[in-house]
DNA sequence: TGAAATGTTGGGGCG
DNA sequence: ACGCCCCAACATTTC
């Protein structure tokens, strides 16, 4: 009988699975296997809501699993230390995991490798980091063209999804620990974990008769509105597998039967790539999970005020759209994607704080944190990565508030202390006449902070301090 | 997947 | 009727 591992890290699905299919091919017993690595547990980008999100997820893949007469097994340790021990034990001779391109997987990978007969599959991207370059031989590093070359490629289609197996083979009498049930997913994350919810999710999203996908186009940008797909905790965790997600995409895109339709699905698709292109980025270039892309912003003069960041950080900087999108993403684990985009150029470009500081956070609090996208996010506002936006592009975070939540109806679902205060004045509520402040029972500084800056100072701030930075280089 | 500053145009008020 | 000014609307340039 021969036995193999399938090591289970971002991939907790049964359905198209690369990696459970190659065990399977390869062995007649396979032991599904998660390693709870200290290494990432305690590492200053965890975070307690994704952390439990991940147990949740476990949890559901071991019902599943068990369902179809397997199990989970769990261990807690070195990696390479319980794999060998998992092999001696059970006599396994080959471990098969979906490959992964952060720094520290790959390193860990490396390592398990050299000492054991580990094995990866594709699984992470649809097109695989390393397959897509330029004509030069280079990596691509602008999105437009990788995303022509990504759509070049042969797209994945309906026969390419692996079915779920319908029954697995018993595991044997190994040493496996509880699942941990600490921390508990906070009633106030809006995510269940679990296949079977990114199954229902994905469903409701990108198929039937008139799907919310098709006004994507047009309403993903509302912070007001779920427009979206609300995918990226599950993407994050291979509770669904990004050719799953694109072959959804490009069947809606199929299916609609106008031109409107056909661009909310081709929108969410190249959404998609912008995944696929982050994660390209941080396998060709994994310095910048440190330091910027673009070396000449490496010397900016950041700021880095402590006050400033905390009241970032608790969603308390006088602006309404940067602490109710802060103040939701510290209470649910999740923010809206524009919304990333305002606090993050906030951060970065009005309190001129290290991006770095930004990203962190994000990784603390994110239950989708993902290190590629959130770094290629991070690093694409504050004009430092990869076709990034320009160093002059400042986001001001009254306009983008008015035109991304018209009515105010974010701003005031986190900042109750807004409630009354008029449409008009709701994204600038510093600018209201006393009197109405006292009607609406709002007094700026009081009620509500005051600006902790004014932005069209601070803007001409980060300007110097970037064209600074540019010059020190040229 | 910006915003602000600056430039241009044209309608309308008004002497 | 005409010229002048104002300014909104739009376009272009700049950061």
């Amino acid at each position: 009988m021969s036995t193999a591992v399938w090591w289970i890290r971002r991939d907790l699905r049964l359905g198209d699975n690369q990696a459970l299919a190659a065990a399977l091919a390869r062995a007649e017993v396979v032991i599904p296997a998660f390693i709870l690595d200290p290494a990432l547990l305690h590492s200053p980008y965890a975070g307690a809501k994704r952390v439990a999100f991940l147990f949740s997820g476990l949890s559901q893949l071991d019902t599943e699993l068990r369902a179809r007469g397997s199990r989970l097994v769990v261990r807690r340790g070195d990696p390479v230390a319980e794999l060998r021990a998992l092999l001696a034990e059970t006599g396994a001779t080959a471990i098969v995991a979906e490959e992964d391109v952060s720094p520290y997987a790959r390193a860990r990978d490396l390592r398990v490798g050299r000492e054991l007969p580990l094995h990866t599959t594709e699984g992470l991207v649809v097109h695989r980091a390393g397959v897509i370059y330029r004509p030069s031989g280079a990596p691509y590093t602008v999105f437009t063209p990788f995303a022509r070359a990504w759509k070049a490629l042969v797209p994945p289609a309906p026969a390419d999804l692996l079915a779920p197996p319908r029954a697995l083979s018993p595991v044997p009498a190994v040493e496996s620990l509880p699942i941990p049930d600490s921390p508990a997913l906070p009633a106030s994350v809006p995510f269940l974990a679990g296949e079977a919810e990114a199954a229902r999710r994905l469903d409701a999203f990108a198929t039937g008769d008139d799907p919310p996908v098709y006004r994507y186009a047009t309403g993903r940008d509302r912070l007001d509105l779920a427009g979206t797909s609300g995918l990226s905790p599950y993407l994050r965790f291979g509770m669904i597998s990004a050719r799953q997600a694109v072959v959804a995409a490009i069947e809606a895109a199929g299916a609609a039967r106008s031109a409107p339709e056909r661009q909310g699905a081709e929108t969410w698709l190249d959404e998609l790539i912008w995944r696929e292109f982050y994660v390209h980025i941080l396998y060709h270039f994994p310095q910048v999970r440190g330091s910027s892309f673009r070396p000449e912003y490496e010397s900016i003069a950041w700021e880095n005020d402590a006050d400033d960041f905390a009241a970032w950080c608790e969603g308390r900087t006088g602006y309404p759209v940067v602490d109710a999108a802060m103040r939701q993403l510290v209470e649910t684990g999740w923010m809206h994607n524009r919304a990333r985009m305002i606090v993050a150029s906030f951060l970065a470009k009005d309190l001129l704080i290290d991006w770095r500081r930004g990203e962190r956070f994000f990784m603390q609090h994110l239950v989708d944190g993902d290190p590629a996208a959130n770094n290629g996010g991070w690093q694409w506002v504050a004009g430092t990565g990869t076709d990034a936006a320009p160093y002059f592009r400042i986001f001001n975070p009254v306009l983008q508030g008015k035109r991304h939540d018209p009515d105010g109806a974010f701003v005031r679902r986190w900042l109750p202390e807004l409630a009354s205060v008029p449409d008009r004045y709701v994204h600038a509520p510093w600018t209201m006449p006393e009197d109405l402040q006292r009607q609406a029972g709002c007094i700026i500084g009081q009620d509500y902070p005051d600006p902790i800056v004014d932005h069209a100072w601070a803007r001409e701030r980060t300007l110097a301090a970037y064209r600074q930075a540019r010059e020190a280089v040229a």
